[in-house]
DNA sequence: TCGCATTTGCGAACAGGTCTCAATTAGACT
DNA sequence: AGTCTAATTGAGACCTGTTCGCAAATGCGA
């Protein structure tokens, strides 16, 4: 199923503005709204920001696209049907890796069973130190060390 | 070692404050700058969120409180040696409760072993659909489903 | 091709958070 | 106890990210 059908399928209208979002979020692999405006203004100039937001909106009810927040400002927004995976966030560079799903899997599981919580996988960002900046952070006085954001 | 010691070994200032801002965030175990503000304000006027937020930052580095993110809005601080927990937020209700960080334990020695990543679990809130509402969202049609923030 | 509900652009408004700066104050040192 | 000074505070302007209201434009079913 195409990203016209699904859209039709949930009562929402196929518009270009529509369109570029997608192709922008499917092209950029993860993008933060001004990304994507700034991307889609350099083809056709006059989207509208709020337009960028209400795309997003619909296409994420429609479970075309999804979001994480890697950091603390703008999320982050991806093509759900992009092979599943999850983000390592580092507190210090403020860098982001993506991993497989796999390491989560145990948790999903266990959460369900315990909790009957049923996990959102892709929106799941761990944050915590990545491997150079715990490295580094060796080397440095503690008082050295300055967080990202 | 109290907060006061701790609070020194970091060269911070023991202010007011800062003291009304840990009490205050001990006593309400979750809470955003906003409600910390409000509740220290019903015994002193004038401060100023500003400084709540100051005073947050300076706590958080010294390692006294941390943060985590529930819903898109505010984050929510706590004290750090309040019984380590991870939190399940619903994208649904908006609620979330506390479980121990047994089920994540297996996620952050893989995290660890295969990326060289240090997972701070406090940080770590998992999305996704809490059990009421995953029995409620199968008595309605798909379109009803409401989602929180 | 018409009709109309949906969608858009635009600007104002809002929420959460940071910054600047003058006035105050904690705490080290007499 | 009194002095000094760098750290801290309150006040308010400002910034970023996001939502809202409304008139004009438009997708799409009939």
């Amino acid at each position: 199923m195409n990203w016209g059908e699904q859209l039709r399928e949930h009562d929402i209208r196929i518009t270009p503005q529509r369109q570029l979002v997608i192709e922008t979020v499917e092209r950029l692999h993860h993008s933060t709204s001004e990304e994507i405006l700034s991307e889609v203004n350099k083809s056709f100039q006059g989207v509208n920001l709020s337009t960028i937001y209400r795309a997003l909106e619909v296409l994420e009810d429609a479970g075309l696209v999804a979001h994480t927040h890697l950091g603390h400002g703008a999320p982050s927004y991806y093509i759900v049907n992009d092979s599943e995976h999850i983000h390592l966030v580092c507190n210090i560079c403020g860098q982001s890796e993506c991993i497989g799903e796999g390491v989560a899997n145990e948790l999903r599981v266990q959460v369900h069973a315990q909790h009957g919580f049923d996990v959102d996988m892709g929106h799941l960002s761990i944050h915590g130190t990545c491997r150079n900046c715990t490295e580094l952070a060796q080397l440095l006085e503690p008082s050295q060390v300055v967080h990202a954001h």
